[in-house]
DNA sequence: TGTACATCAGTGAACGCGCGTTCACTGATGTAC
DNA sequence: TGTACATCAGTGAACGCGCGTTCACTGATGTAC
C-alpha cells in the first residue's frame, strides 16, 4: 500500500514523537511508554520510528533532556521577568523561580516525574547529555542565591548560619567554567531545594491529601518562611 | 509429575511469595514485578500463587500494606527505646524516629519507593487496607509533637509560630478517634515531613551526589537543625 | 519539457520473548471409619 | 492396623496479548541531465 502522506502534510518528525510520546506517558504513567502504541497514535507503523530514534533509550533521553531544559527556561525566564517587572532585588526574584518551580511540576507532572520519580528500570540516562541541562536549572536558584550573598543579604561571618564545620558541601562550579559558588550558597540552595522537592513529590503522588486542604497556599507559606528566615524577604510578597 | 514437596519442607506461602516479590523488585525495580518471575525463583509453576492472592494487585496490596507496617513499626519502636534509654525528652526521641525515618529508607529503597514512588500504572490502592498503617507511621510523629506541645514547649499562642492564619491543614483525628491533634502540631509534622520527605527522596535516585558529598551528615545536622528552631532541642544531640 | 535515476521515509511480515489469567487435572496428604 | 475417601496445593497446557527489534521491500519525491 502507498504511503497516503503528501508533500504539504508534514509528516513524521522527531518532534511529532516526542510529542506523541509525552501524551501517552501523560495516559500510562512513565512506564507505560511503548514505541509500538507511539507509531499506532501516530498512524505508523512502529518500525518507521527507528528513522528518527535508533532504540527506545533513545526516546527517552530525549525526552528527559527536553524536561530538564524546559524546567530550566521555565526557572529562567520567571527569574528574568520578575527582575524585569518588579526589582532587582534577588529576593523577589527567587521567590518568583520557586513559584515557577512548583507551577512546572504541576502542569507538567509527567514530566516531572520522568526526571524526579522512580528510575525507569533497563534504562541509565547518558550523564553527558542529562547533566547540563539539569544542573542549568537549579544554577538559577544558585545564581539569585550568589547575588544575595554578594549584596552581603545573606548570613556569613558577621551573621553566622547555623553550618557544622564537619559538614562538606560538594563544589558545583559555576556554569561557564567562573569561580565555584560558596558553600553556603549552595547549602541555602540545597536545603531550600529538599524542603521544597519534598512538598511537590507528596503533593503530586497525592500522599498529603488528607493532610493539606490547600496545598497551593501551603507551598506559598513554606517558600515565603523560607526566604524570610534568610533574610530575603522583608515585608510579604 | 509428581509434586517434589514432602510435609517436613514448608512448602509455598503467602510469605514466601511475598519474599520473593521483594527480592524481585530489589533488582528489577517496583514496576519489574512479575507473578510468573516469582513463580520461577520458588520452583512453581506461575496459577500456584493464585492460590494464595488471587490477583497480582492482591499482591501489591500486601506488599504496599506490609511496607507502611515495617515503617511505622519501626518508627514506633525508635521512639519508644530512645524514651527508654536516653530520656523522656520528646525532642531527643523524635531526634531518634527521625534518624530512623533515613535508615529504613536507605535500608529498604525498594519498599520506600513502593510507598512514595511513582503510582504504579493499573494499579489503584485500596485506601480502606493502606491507610491506617500509613497513617500510623505519621502519627508516631504527631504524638510526640503533641506530647512537647502540652508541655507548653513548641511554639503557641504566647510565643507565636509564624502560620498565616488563612492556612488550612486538614483535621487528622488521633488513631484511636480521640481528639484530633491540634493544628500548630499538624502544621509542624507536615512541614518537617516535607522537608526530610524531599531529602531522602533525591538521595534514593541520586539527583544530589554532585551537590552533597555526605549526606548522612547531611540529614543529621537538617533534623538537629529543625528540631532546634522548634526548640525542641537545646543542646546537641 | 521530458526522462532516468538515486534517495530514503515508511511498510509489512516476522523473530522471539514474557506477561496475567483460565482450566481441567493429579496425586500426596490427612481423616473417618 | 487397614481401607476408602475428601481435600486442595500445585501442574501443565493453553488463551490472547503486547512488546522491541530486524529485514527486505516499495514507491513517492526531488534532482540531474
Amino acid at each position: 500500500m502507498p504511503r497516503p502522506r503528501s508533500s504539504q502534510q508534514p509528516g513524521l518528525t522527531a518532534g511529532n514523537i516526542k510529542d506523541g510520546a509525552r501524551q501517552l506517558m501523560d495516559e500510562m504513567g512513565t512506564q507505560g511508554l511503548s514505541l509500538r502504541e507511539i507509531a499506532r497514535r501516530l498512524g505508523v507503523t512502529a518500525p518507521a520510528i527507528y528513522n528518527y530514534f535508533p532504540r527506545l533509550d533513545d526516546l527517552i533521553t530525549a525526552l528527559i533532556v527536553d524536561a530538564y531544559r524546559d524546567l530550566a527556561d521555565a526557572l529562567s525566564t520567571a527569574g528574568q521577568r520578575a527582575g524585569a517587572r518588579v526589582s532587582a532585588d534577588p529576593g523577589k526574584r527567587l521567590l518568583a523561580v520557586l513559584r515557577t518551580y512548583r507551577a512546572w511540576a504541576l502542569e507538567h507532572p509527567t514530566e516531572f516525574t520522568l526526571i524526579y520519580g522512580n528510575p525507569i528500570p533497563g534504562y541509565q540516562a547518558p550523564e553527558e547529555q542529562t547533566r547540563p541541562e539539569a544542573v542549568r536549572g537549579f544554577a538559577v536558584i544558585l545564581d539569585l542565591l550568589l547575588e544575595a550573598h554578594s549584596q552581603g543579604r545573606l548570613p556569613g561571618r558577621a551573621n553566622p548560619l547555623p553550618m557544622p564545620p564537619t559538614l562538606k558541601v560538594g563544589i558545583l562550579s559555576a556554569p561557564e567554567g567562573q569561580t565555584p559558588y560558596p558553600s553556603e550558597v549552595v547549602y541555602l540552595g540545597v536545603m531550600g531545594w529538599y524542603h521544597i522537592h519534598g512538598m511537590i513529590m507528596l503533593e503530586l503522588f497525592e500522599h498529603n491529601t488528607s493532610l493539606v486542604s490547600d496545598t497551593g497556599l501551603f507551598y506559598e507559606f513554606e517558600i515565603q518562611n523560607l526566604l524570610a528566615r534568610l533574610g530575603l524577604l522583608t515585608e510579604t510578597n
